[in-house]
RNA sequence: GGGCGCGUAGCUCAGGAGGUAGAGCAACGGCCUUUUAAGCCGUGGGUCGCAGGUUCGAAUCCUGCCGCGCUCACCA
């Protein structure tokens, strides 16, 4: 089954070693990228240079003793030109060996074709890696200056399960994950520049917190303990901020067993920082200076257009109370509906809501049917439920709410951020209060972390917190899909391999 | 977890009123020393996701399972 495609190429690898060749050499120095090539042609014509290239065979056009072929590298692709009484006998058997898929390194002079094509004429050819399994590249063709590629390799389980094919093979793939590189980049030169100190905490905690998810649980041995993988690295940023180091960050992954969606991989990558002596109005400035710094590192713009969305990110974003916002979008008074008013339009809206839970449980639930989606252009939805906040300060004028916002675009939450509750004792209350949620059976309901109100008790400065998903804010910046187009390896369920021989 | 859809050659896809499979590319053989979806001639390649059932006969109809996609619910 398929075996003979690559059994065809293992007796290739043995003809090739009979020829006194070593098909995996060790290393191949290299002159040029595909790209420096077309960038200095006519410099590297008129000296008659000799450039070093490598890459992989894409595509081979043979014309008996020549043949063209297109080798793909980090920069692109360029085409070869090899020729039996240029390369000489030898190359030319070998070359007559090789497949699409093997990696090779030629080494020639540069010259335009009749056709105007920028080539290199191989006097010398190095196999650096053969391939035995076969490489599905599709065919490619310019038509009327639009690239139309034929073919392309599609399908989505198994560009997600091969990625390494899927990256091979699709030059987009690749622009979406330098754009993920380049994201990541700018958010630490941004922050650097500020005066946060980059840190890592721990991905392994003894009790988990900072949000309101189920974790994973894992098992120390030796200690015979359970260990969590994080939902968030909040209480342990904060702990470092009572420690006075003043601006901290970090950027790692949460890990959250829940459902798995367009927007949702159970790993995921958040940015958190925390800058003492600040409260959340800082944070909305940092939050939209980072997006718009962000944004211009990587796109050179700050408009974009996310899946035929135009999406605006020059500040200053609207900032609307979460109250306001819900009066907004369906003309219902949040301070003088009853809470049986609001459980009533929750239904209305869609929300099915658990009888009897907390109004500020409601308001949330009702701002998240019927406001969250309709929030397209970049929005600060600010001052929270006290209930949905364990963490967050209370507000400084209004009892009922905290000193919280979150960052919407395209109609999802893109960040979230507080003036940091630093009271011990509010705090500890916020925390008894979660248990007795857990006790009910609310399962995403915050833990108690002793040594965590321990550290706050010593002292916090008041603080302000933020933190941006990543992932998401690449989706938006590379215009993906899902949130699967700029994870490298999301998680996909096993799938037993059928053809399990190497 | 629910609903809808999909799973056929290495890849991209046809076929599907039930009669044991086709194309293009890739591969293999032949011709070809400036092509570019190179071209021309020829050849090989499939437990039609898995397991049951109906039937004389199943890729095709039915059931279950597995995987993927979209979507709803939970969540970032």
């Amino acid at each position: 089954m398929g075996q003979t495609l690559i059994e065809q190429r293992v007796q290739k690898l043995a003809d090739i070693r009979d020829m006194g060749i070593a098909p995996y050499p060790y290393r191949f120095e290299t002159t040029h990228h595909s790209a420096d090539i077309a960038a200095r042609f006519d410099a590297l014509s008129a000296s008659e240079e000799q450039v070093r290239m490598a890459g992989r065979l894409i595509v081979t056009r043979g014309h008996g003793k020549a043949a063209f072929a297109d080798l793909r590298d980090a920069k692109g692709r360029f085409q070869i030109y090899v020729r039996l009484d240029i390369a000489g006998d030898e190359a030319f058997a070998l070359w007559q060996l090789l497949d699409i898929g093997d990696f090779i390194g030629v080494a020639g002079p540069v010259f335009k074709t009749r056709t105007g094509h920028i080539t290199v004429q191989v006097r010398e050819l190095a196999l650096l890696s053969k391939a035995i399994r076969p490489l599905p590249v599709p065919k490619e063709e310019i038509r009327g200056g639009e690239r139309v590629i034929h073919d392309q390799f599609s399908d989505k389980e198994l560009r997600y399960r091969r990625r390494y094919l899927d990256l091979a093979l699709n030059p987009d793939v690749q622009a979406a994950f330098r754009k993920r590189s380049a994201t990541v980049s700018a958010m630490r030169e941004f922050l650097d520049a500020r005066g946060f100190l980059e840190v890592e905490t721990p991905v392994l905690q003894p009790l988990y917190g900072g949000a309101s998810a189920r974790p994973f649980v894992t098992h120390h041995r030796v200690l015979d303990m359970p260990l969590y993988l994080r939902i968030s690295d909040e209480l342990y940023l904060k702990r470092l901020i009572v420690g006075g180091l003043e601006r901290v960050y970090e950027i790692g992954k949460n890990f959250r067993n829940e459902g798995i969606d367009r927007t949702h991989n159970p790993e995921f990558s958040m940015l958190e920082l925390y800058q003492a002596y600040a409260d959340y109005s800082d944070m909305m400035t940092i939050a939209e200076e980072l997006y718009v710094f962000v944004a211009e590192k990587v796109n050179g713009a700050t408009t974009l257009e996310y899946q035929g969305q135009k999406i605006d990110l020059t500040p200053p974003w609207p900032r609307i109370s979460m109250l306001d916002a819900i009066e907004k979008y369906s003309d219902i008074d949040v301070a003088r509906a009853s809470d049986a008013e609001l459980e009533a339009a929750c239904k209305r809206f869609g929300s099915d809501i658990k009888p009897s839970v907390e109004r500020g449980v409601l308001i949330n639930a009702l701002f998240e049917a019927c406001v969250e989606p309709k929030l397209i252009q970049p929005t600060l939805i600010i001052d929270y439920p006290r209930a949905v906040s364990p963490l967050a300060k209370g507000h400084r004028s209004e009892a009922t709410l905290t000193e919280r916002f979150e960052i919407f675009i395209h109609g999802w939450e893109m960040g979230n951020a507080f003036s940091e509750l630093n009271d011990p004792l509010d705090q500890r209350r916020r925390f008894a209060h979660q248990k007795t949620l857990r006790d009910r059976g609310d399962e995403e309901a915050q833990v108690l972390d002793e040594d965590y109100l321990r550290a706050m008790e010593h002292g916090m400065p008041p603080t302000g917190g933020l933190g941006i998903g990543v992932d998401r804010m690449v989706m938006l910046l590379a215009n993906a899909p899902s949130i699967r187009d700029v994870i490298l390896f999301p998680h996909m369920r096993p799938q037993e391999s059928r053809d399990a021989d190497g």
